[in-house]
DNA sequence: TGCATGAATGACTACGTAGTCATAAGGTCG
DNA sequence: CGACCTTATGACTACGTAGTCATTCATGCA
């Protein structure tokens, strides 16, 4: 590498193909085929640009070839800021999303207001594609969302349900199998513990508890933590400690984060699954196989909920069906093993 | 809203600002003004613009924004694909970029070895930053980054010294303080259960445990899991189970995901935690702090860290230092409670 | 009243690329 | 050997915006 840069500038943010072509002797086209479709190009002239563009240090701008291309390779995901369970699935998408030579630009929100406002710069950005993952995307922004023109799915959010295409986990079926599972051993009655009531997760999750456990002549309520979170599940958990001797044979958790604060928060009451009380969560989070938690829970066909996700959004077909709804599969833990 | 859209298209992601400057009456520069500079616009004609953009669903492009200001307002991060670490400081990192007004595009690597695939992805993004927060980074790929010019922060990679500007917790005086504090409680013997033993971080943290054991003349050996996860601390833990028992009195294990594996492997031996060994972890994640852990360990200020890193990206100083340090601090668990 | 001053706006252009069209060179076939 | 076709390349332009410069007009002050 010889210190020659030329009249051109080194700095390689700076070189564009017009340097390159200059230093190779052929046209700026000829060198921005070499990079786009190389086939279009004789061999001998793409080995002379390549090396021009190495010895100058040229990148090609993504940011031009987006406004020209009008596509740029970027997918947007809209995620909630906190909870396992969005982190592992954004992992996932980021995953898919590089096989596939796309990138992921993540609009992240603590609080369900600010939505509007990332919306707004979601918008901005002619992406490709917009991952909507979050149970606290309403109808008004779905709207908004269908207003920008950008593909859009909806990712096991199922309010969105013909708003916007959408792939969920089937969450009254895995309810119902949970409750199903539980009855199965022995359960007379039972506690549902969603996170947060107004989001259709709960709601779809809790319903399918209610209509398997009825069928059985199994009562079932509803309680409420209050967030989607450990602390969450382990500070409802004194309370439902409190109802001791009267507490429920069986506690539906409504995701497995809250799930590990329930149970932490029982044993801190030294109630244990599955001595004292049956326990499933919801979701099959990575940490339910842990050995110190080792929890009965649905688990989602993450990485294909992702691939349904991508190839919805990104592989245009419109006979695809509009909604795509994966069922779960039930992991045995220890917390139902009687 | 009336159905109006008169000559232009409807469809918001085609209008642009000569479309507004029509329907408004304005040239396309004031409608550019309207957006980017409001203070330079008569109020009265900020308004007609804003109206007539609302009119046809105007939003500015971001991508033509950014070729022209030479300026994304997008910051990169080079990120490995799993461990509950970096998801975590992954969604810091996205939460303070928001308050900035900037955005996040992911890059993410299952191996290390896509680590140069995805510098040059990186470099045809002229990011306002970059991000690089990998020990899985080497002196060859940040010298490419070196070479990008583009504003670049090591994160928790002390690899990086020198070559890059870097934010780093103190993983030496942190271990060396776990040491001081499991000698303090009685240990006379340790082991050390690193990650990956050629990473920058998990030498550093081991010499600091190793400085300290020695100068109280408590002998400390090296440990490889093979991996940052839980699963290698499960499987390392039984290997360490085999040495009972000559187990040693105290093990510090070099990361907080890897120190859960070892508590359950631990206990599937019936190894507990602080009865018959006293436990540390490194990282201070927020599981360390879930009841059924509840892991002594050194917390990073993790908060800090992603200020500071942001800090030296965006608000470039040249009078700030090159390399950052940070002190975490001692969480103080049920792991090492004698 | 006249001129300097400033605010508000418009015309124009560049950011760096990729596709369209035109052109030149090389090759095939009757 | 000439009409025809294919391949390789160059000239040119548009993508949508923001900054530079010039122009207009109203205001203030001598």
């Amino acid at each position: 590498m010889r210190g020659n840069t030329g009249s051109t500038n080194a700095r390689s943010g700076r070189v564009t193909s017009h340097d390159v072509a200059t230093e190779a002797g052929v046209s700026q086209a000829t060198v921005a085929r070499v990079f786009s479709s190389p086939d279009k190009v004789a061999p001998a002239t793409s080995a002379k640009v390549r090396e021009a563009a190495d010895r100058l240090g040229y990148v090609p701008n993504a940011i031009a070839r987006s406004l020209k291309a009008q596509r740029t390779d970027i997918v947007g995901a809209i995620v909630p800021a906190a909870g396992e369970y969005w982190q592992h699935v954004l992992t996932l998408f980021s995953r898919q999303l590089t096989e596939r030579s796309k990138q992921l630009l993540l609009f992240s929100f603590a609080e369900p207001t600010q939505v509007n406002d990332v919306l707004e710069t979601v918008a901005r950005y002619r992406l490709d594609g917009l991952i909507a993952a979050s149970a606290s995307i309403g109808p008004a922004q779905l709207a908004r969302i269908e207003q920008l023109a950008m593909p859009t799915v909806a990712f096991n959010q199922p309010a969105a349900s013909g708003l916007v295409p959408s792939v969920t986990v089937d969450n009254e079926a895995g309810s119902r199998a949970l409750a199903a599972h539980v009855v199965g051993r022995g359960a007379r009655s039972a506690v549902f513990v969603g996170g947060i009531a107004s989001t259709s997760t709960d709601q779809q999750r809790y319903r399918g508890a209610v209509t398997e456990f009825g069928s059985h002549g199994v009562p079932c309520r509803y309680v409420e933590a209050g967030a989607f979170s450990y602390e969450a599940g382990y500070k409802i958990a004194q309370h439902l400690a409190d109802d001791t001797p009267d507490l429920a044979d069986a506690i539906l958790v409504g995701s497995d984060e809250v799930a590990f604060g329930v149970i932490d928060g029982l044993r801190e009451r030294d109630i244990e699954a599955p001595r004292d009380v049956l326990l499933t969560g919801f979701d099959g989070l990575p940490q339910a196989s842990w050995a110190g938690y080792d929890l009965t829970t649905l688990e989602q066909p993450i990485e294909l909920l992702v691939e349904h996700a991508l190839t919805r959004l990104l592989d245009q077909d419109d006979s695809d069906p509009h909604d795509v709804v994966v069922p779960g599969t039930i992991r045995q833990g220890r917390t139902t093993h009687a």
